[in-house]
RNA sequence: GGAGAGGUGGCAGAGUGGUUGAAUGCGGCAGUCUCGAAAACUGUUGUAGCGGUAACGCUAUCGAGGGUUCGAAUCCCUCCUUCUCCGCCA
């Protein structure tokens, strides 16, 4: 969320940015109406505490000396009903506010490209070049099938559509790519940790999932929890309602999780196979740093994602999202795409964002800042979270990337050692 | 799932309706002492909101949310959570 007091002091310069991301403004016009209102309510109903907080320490005393104070404790039953009236109101304006809130997204950072839309999202790096295949290539799906390693039909019986089963050495090309990212995020500094799956609300709503993608999640209802959709929501919860050491920072964190999505809307588009599913694996990377750091943490977990492909020397581009494009939460943005040779297409493999204050403003996540003059200062860390990587649509460009002729695929020298065997 | 006992400041631990934001101890910070350090002594030490340039003032906060009361850490209700015992189970 937003600091309501940037929104209070600076209304005009937060609109500006919300222009560039195409959003709507006039909330905030609805905002700062609301916290007016709040701002008149706490005034009343903290100047009749204040009244009623004396008197009854009066009361007290005429008590203790056996007076009669009758009079007073009337008077202060009428002005704790007034008070009563006041804080039912106050909450109703609160809940007001913080739900209009809650649909305000980041603002983006300077140094975002302007864009209208994300056709003006610019590359900014392209990394290796295409095989020249003398055959035609076979797309992830006929050459999962031919081995037998990925077989989608019986992943639809046995959970629905967008559920894959991996088979065989798919399983294990799978596995072995999970633990090489784990390890190699390992090596770069991240806490390797491995979290829930289905959280509950709070921890939803810290990572301001809630109440904007709610219906994109899946959700249990007798127990209230949700099956995560990215491994950013339990570890960005791991230190939520903390207090952080200055010294600890940056905090950086990568675990593998499941992913789920439900992916309402988005039927009949990119639906064949891997491209888009309703579970996948991916390794996350969470960093928290002092806010000062952040920007140049962000350029450092894109160096630690891509250098994953790197390593298995997979053709990939980055784009630098503009100004219409960036997530929600998310003041900057890039995205990692790597080329599938079938789709004749780039796809995303991974998103790195620069999430500020935004998620640890909900969540309390702060640290102490020692100040010049020795004294602490408690302030909210910067969040950043990437993608580090997701292995579905990797799994697609190393498919096909490193298909033969005969319809084998080769393992990347890299993945051996993890995988035991050097061809599917 | 059943029965019982708890959740108080960074930690330990008092407090069961009225100047209690909360005794005491430990820790942290500053100072005295010291060449320096330790020890000892003295002072200080939560978070958030609102107002104020500021000093500061006010309000809230004793797991969370309601309620009773002039007044709640203290009484009542609901929820969360921890521990112990029983049952069940990967």
């Amino acid at each position: 969320m937003l600091d309501i007091k940037l929104i209070r002091d600076n209304p005009e310069s937060v609109k500006n940015k919300l222009r560039l991301r195409k959003e709507e403004v006039s909330v905030i016009d609805k905002i700062l109406d609301t916290d007016g209102q709040r701002l008149i309510l706490i005034s009343k109903s903290e100047t009749l505490k204040e009244l009623r907080n004396s008197v009854s320490d009066e009361i007290a005393v005429m008590k203790k000396n056996k007076q009669d104070a009758s009079d007073k404790i009337a008077e202060m039953k009428k002005v704790s009903d007034e008070i009563k009236a006041y804080d039912e109101e106050l909450r109703k304006v609160d809940a007001d506010l913080d739900m209009q809130l809650r649909y305000v997204p980041n603002l983006p950072d300077d140094s975002v490209p302007l864009g209208n839309s994300e056709k003006d999202n610019a590359e900014i790096l392209k990394w290796g070049e295409k095989n020249s295949f003398d055959f035609d290539v076979k797309d992830h799906i006929e050459l999962g099938k031919a081995l037998d390693i990925l077989d989608f039909e019986r992943g639809t019986k046995i959970s629905g559509s967008g559920f894959p089963l991996y088979k065989g050495k798919g399983a294990k090309l799978e596995r072995a790519l999970i633990n090489f990212m784990l390890d190699e995020q390992s090596k770069n500094g991240y806490k390797e940790v491995m979290t829930p799956v289905l959280v509950n609300r709070a921890s939803m709503e810290a990572a301001e999932k809630i109440p904007k993608f709610e219906e994109d999640m899946y959700h249990i209802e007798k127990d209230d929890l949700f099956a995560i959709p990215t491994a950013e929501v339990p570890i960005l919860n791991i230190h939520r309602d903390e207090i952080l050491k200055q010294d600890d920072l940056p905090l950086k964190y990568c675990g593998f999780t499941n992913c789920f999505r439900r992916e309402a809307g988005s039927y009949g588009k990119d639906t064949k196979g891997f491209l888009r599913v309703h579970q996948f694996n991916k390794v996350e990377l969470i960093n928290f740093c002092r806010p000062e750091d952040s920007y140049i943490e962000l350029e450092k977990m894109l160096d630690d994602a891509t250098g994953i492909l790197k390593k298995l020397n997979i053709h990939y581009r980055v784009i630098e999202l503009c100004t219409a494009d960036i997530g929600f939460s998310a003041s900057k943005c890039y995205d990692i795409e790597v080329w599938s040779y079938a789709e004749n297409k780039w796809l995303e493999a991974s998103s790195v964002s620069n999430c500020t204050d935004f998620q640890t403003r909900r969540a309390m996540v702060r640290y102490k800042k020692v100040l010049d003059n020795n004294k602490t200062k408690t302030e909210f860390v910067h969040a950043l979270n990437g993608s580090g990587l997701a292995t579905s649509r990797l799994m697609v460009a190393l498919m096909e990337a490193y298909q033969t002729k005969e319809g084998n695929i080769i393992v990347p020298e890299i993945l051996r050692s993890y995988t035991g065997f050097d061809i599917i």
